[in-house]
DNA sequence: AAATAATGTTAGGCAAATCTAACAAATATT
DNA sequence: AATATTTGTTAGATTTGCCTAACATTATTT
């Protein structure tokens, strides 16, 4: 059984290894940022999980999970994003309310209440930000991140996704009136800093480069339409 | 904020006292048994919730909560019973399955999430073990509590709730096929050891008097009907 | 290549929550 | 009342997860 700390620990390596595509891994500062600790507590951590065959860490190098590890990891965001779906879809929250919730929700240890809520919600393929909810084999479909930052002007795509779940930046994105599915035109881009000018809705707005980055979309000729499942069984 | 652990001492605090109509206080040791923990422990936190002014503790004395201190553990109590309805009506739980996940859920920390949760199950009044729910004000509802061991032979009775919520007793009940709101005939009782033989829907069972202890029953000239509120601005 | 900066590691310490073992006080029994 | 039993307390140790401070390694820059 793993202690709620050690699930935290497996899930940030799990979000900077597979979801960013970081091949190599992830050093022990980024561990740490990531999850707002003291490089030295990640270093213990990371020999602890070591140990229990959880994480390939070396001296000096770059860590990752093993297949066990990412097993445990892609079952905590399972349950994070259920429980996001709910708070989400049943009882109202609003999408920048679902996060901070759903982190401590994403620890309780029931496989049959995990099971029953997937049951109960429908069988969601996606959470309130867009993102995929890995089935209960413990599989994540893996889709194309193609971000509104690199979308051509004068095309039309639709968001899909964001990418930052903080509760501010979900805040901005319902104050420039974006939602999941919306139909996004760029009309502009400044070459200097890459400001976009967009239309949602018929309402036009100017976005920074960091904003268009964290905004993921999808258009008629990505391969989004066709998702990939990334089996851990898949994994040698 | 109160941690985990913290929260678990002050409801069974409140399951030793007000509960159990225990006034004095609950001792230590008993304390310590309750919690499944070694009675030095249970010393220590005591002194700790002490400093907090949220237990009454006196060396060699009874301890109890203070005023500020039964208002956390009622919520407690109130996460817990709500969630264990959710459970059992949403998810379709058995209700000998509720009680352990509701001991890990009840300590999520959402004022939002709670309340929500109540409205989405229409603000029930008793969880599926017959128990009443505090409300949003810390207020919980007393009910008399005349078990089926105090019942007259030839009477009869409604079976109201259980006062062990144990899995293993709870699959025995059902196994007896008593249920909430069943009206039980009491046949007859053994003066020796109390030995009770009862009917319900049709079926004759016979019981022991530890059982019958556990169900907690209401009858016509109960004052059931006419429950006291103990709210926690009345108590000085 | 040497200096500087960034990143990672180790050692030692602290607080929370638990334990064991020894001791003290209160209660019950003879 | 003396003794035995139950109950409660204290002191010291352990584990987990965190810290700071010092040091080591790797990467970057001049």
């Amino acid at each position: 059984m793993l202690s709620y700390t050690e699930e935290n620990y497996l899930k940030a390596l799990l979000q900077l290894t597979v979801e960013k595509g970081n091949k190599e891994g992830a050093g022990t500062n980024e561990l740490a940022v990531h999850l707002n600790l003291k490089p030295a507590t990640a270093n213990d951590m990371l020999k602890k999980l070591k140990e229990k065959k959880l994480v390939e860490y070396e001296k000096y190098g770059k860590s990752s999970l093993t297949r066990e590890g990412r097993r445990l990891a892609t079952d905590v965001v399972r349950k994070h994003r259920l429980w996001e779906t709910f708070l989400f879809e049943k009882l109202a929250f609003a999408w920048d309310e679902v996060h901070e919730v759903a982190e401590q929700l994403e620890h309780i240890q029931s496989k049959k209440l995990v099971d029953k809520l997937d049951e109960f919600l429908g069988f969601p393929g996606f959470d309130p930000h867009g993102d995929v909810i890995p089935n209960a084999r413990g599989e994540l479909q893996m889709r194309s991140t193609k971000t509104l930052h690199e979308e051509v002007v004068n095309h039309r795509c639709t968001m899909v996704a964001v990418k930052d779940n903080a509760a501010s930046f979900l805040q901005y994105v319902n104050q420039v009136g974006l939602r999941i599915n919306d139909t996004i035109h760029v009309l502009s881009r400044q070459p200097y800093d890459d400001l976009m000018e967009i239309e949602v809705n018929g309402k036009k707005s100017s976005i920074s480069s960091r904003f268009a980055e964290n905004i993921v979309v999808s258009c008629k000729d990505c391969d989004i339409a066709k998702p990939k499942i990334k089996s851990l069984n898949a994994i040698k």
